[in-house]
RNA sequence: GGGGCCGUGGUCGAGCAUGGUCUAAGAUGCCUGGCUUGGGCCCAGGAGGUCGUGGGUUCAAAUCCCACCGGCCCCA
């Protein structure tokens, strides 16, 4: 009663062609719309986007933040108040306006800008809504999509120009309660991507490398199979670089005004999805995670010749046992071997599969296969639905454990600069003895011809090394490797 | 920002060098029927292509030239 072995050789080998491979025939995504950066989300693909954004807001919500829904516009005049703000986003907006139907209409007017993320639409409006204390904390989120008009070339759910994700702005009264927010978007983030088994290192990003407009930067990178790391959602404590702009401001307790204190995060759900499709699968298909699964479980009988009839009777039995609570789906076409039927639900990334032939009828049980390991093992129908729970836990699990396995796998401790180009070369996550400087930050992205994303920022990491840039004692470990 | 490669049914892909034999190979996927059914079986039949788009060269363009669109890779 063997199964299969899974492999991924491609996906490691030919990460681009099996990635594309797998969004199209798992009906996860059609990069094939004609306009450059843009996808169509498939059923299977926006289902996993769908089950994500429910438990990030609810998780949200749960932390006072209020859903909202902004205009998708602004005007070029908000959006450029914020001067490093401006800075870093210019060359990536796109610009709206009526369209010229006629050679002798007039030149339009000012365009409009689609928002590349909403700080300087929603600002405006925290400014007219805060006035005092009591007003904050004020924490707003919503899901949308923002516009970048990306240069270098674009990859489907890792870099697109319309990007789903979910922001969430938020202002208190102190930096100390700033600070507290941070954390607890850090761990609101953490939850979700753990829940999903994805695994990640969230990093502080070096200051040249932070948000424009932002006092520092958190990010949550997510390993890939080609080396260049995910970052799948940001955290940004903006101090009060915009409620200075932006005249956010409130009356203290004590008499007096000030700036609000104000953070920004978002959590990018296309490249969580594309973590999720990256990290789990094989060389066969994506592997979703139960609780995301658009289907959990398939039934598939097999029939033999003279006993169709009881095998299908049966098979419906067990589809109607696991209704209700499970996502699951009866393959009954009769023109399609069994065999079949298992790599075309293989494909789709269904995490377990229930067989039911002659051999199950006469012992009055099913045959449960896993879509991770392989596996296959019998249960009797009276434990069908425990059993059934069990194994996909058991599944969330094990896609977990692998997943923080590959992660620490891929990340090498470089005691030299060519050690460290050499593993970059080699898609590796470096980490290397770093003394604090931004110079010597700086040098590492042309000496190792990588990103360097930062220090980290959950874990306290003494470094007892020299800083392999300049010799002098390292304080901590940064780590550098290729990224989207 | 700089450089290179590529675009042929849904998907992959032969053909392009040396224009004509292309009424465009093959595989896979899809549809019909049969056979089979504990891992993609087999047999028979079928649908599906303005050769990315526009222009040019030519008696003749999938093939040569230009522009645009789209995709991939490398370097900053």
């Amino acid at each position: 009663m063997g199964g299969f072995i899974a492999k991924e050789s491609e996906k490691f080998e030919r990460f681009s062609d099996w990635f594309d491979n797998v969004l199209l025939t798992a009906r996860i995504a059609d990069n094939r719309y004609p306009v450059k950066g843009f996808i169509v989300y498939l059923e299977n693909g926006w289902f996993v986007i769908e089950r994500v954004r429910r438990r990030l807001e609810e998780l949200l919500e749960e932390d006072g933040h209020l859903p909202m829904y902004y205009p998708l516009v602004a005007t070029l005049e908000n959006f450029s108040r914020e001067a490093e703000h401006i800075k870093g986003f210019m060359g990536e907006v796109f610009a709206v306006g009526k369209l010229r139907t006629g050679e002798n209409e007039a030149q339009q007017e000012t365009p409009l800008i689609l928002r590349p993320t909403s700080e300087t639409i929603m600002y405006p409006m925290f400014a007219l809504w805060i006035s005092n204390h009591s007003d904050l904390p004020l924490k707003v989120h919503q899901s949308c999509a923002v516009y970048r008009y990306e240069t270098k070339a674009t990859r489907a759910l890792y870099r697109v120009r319309e990007i789903p994700w979910n922001e969430a702005h938020t202002a208190h009264a102190s930096r100390g309660e700033a600070e507290e927010q941070v954390r607890k978007a850090v761990e609101i983030y953490r939850k979700v991507l753990d829940e999903l088994g994805i695994a990640y290192l969230i990093l502080r990003r070096p200051d040249f490398d932070k948000f424009a407009g932002a006092e520092y930067s958190i990010a949550f990178d997510a390993w890939n199979p080609d080396g260049k790391v995910n970052q799948v959602a940001t955290v940004h404590n903006l101090g009060t670089n915009f409620s200075r702009v932006f005249g956010i401001v409130f009356e203290k307790r004590e008499g007096g005004k000030e700036y609000a204190w104000q953070l920004c995060y978002g959590f990018g759900y296309s490249r969580v999805l594309a973590a999720v499709i990256a990290q789990h699968g094989d060389d066969l298909g994506p592997i979703f995670p139960p609780w995301v699964a658009p289907i959990q479980i398939v039934v598939v009988p097999i029939p033999y010749k003279g006993r169709e009839a009881e095998v299908y009777e049966y098979a419906k039995r067990v589809y109607g046992l696991l209704r209700p609570g499970f996502r699951v789906r009866l393959d009954d076409r009769e023109d399609v071997t069994p065999g079949e039927k298992y790599y075309y639900w293989e494909r789709r990334g269904v995490p377990l599969r229930v067989e039911v032939g002659p051999r199950d009828v006469e012992k009055s049980a099913v045959v449960l296969a896993r879509r991770d390991t392989g596996e296959k093992f019998s249960v009797p129908i009276e434990m069908l639905r425990e059993e059934v729970a069990k194994v996909l836990e058991d599944i969330a699990r094990s896609l977990s454990e692998r997943s923080k396995r590959r992660l620490s796998e891929q990340i090498v401790d470089a005691p030299s600069l060519e050690e460290g180009a050499r593993n970059v070369e080699l898609g590796k996550i470096c980490r290397v003895s770093w003394c604090g400087s931004e110079e010597c930050a700086l040098s590492l992205k042309s000496s190792l011809g990588a990103e360097v994303r930062g220090y980290r920022y959950d874990v306290d990491e003494k470094s007892d090394r020299p800083c392999i840039v300049c010799g002098s004692p390292g304080k901590t470990y940064l780590y550098v490797s290729r990224a989207y």
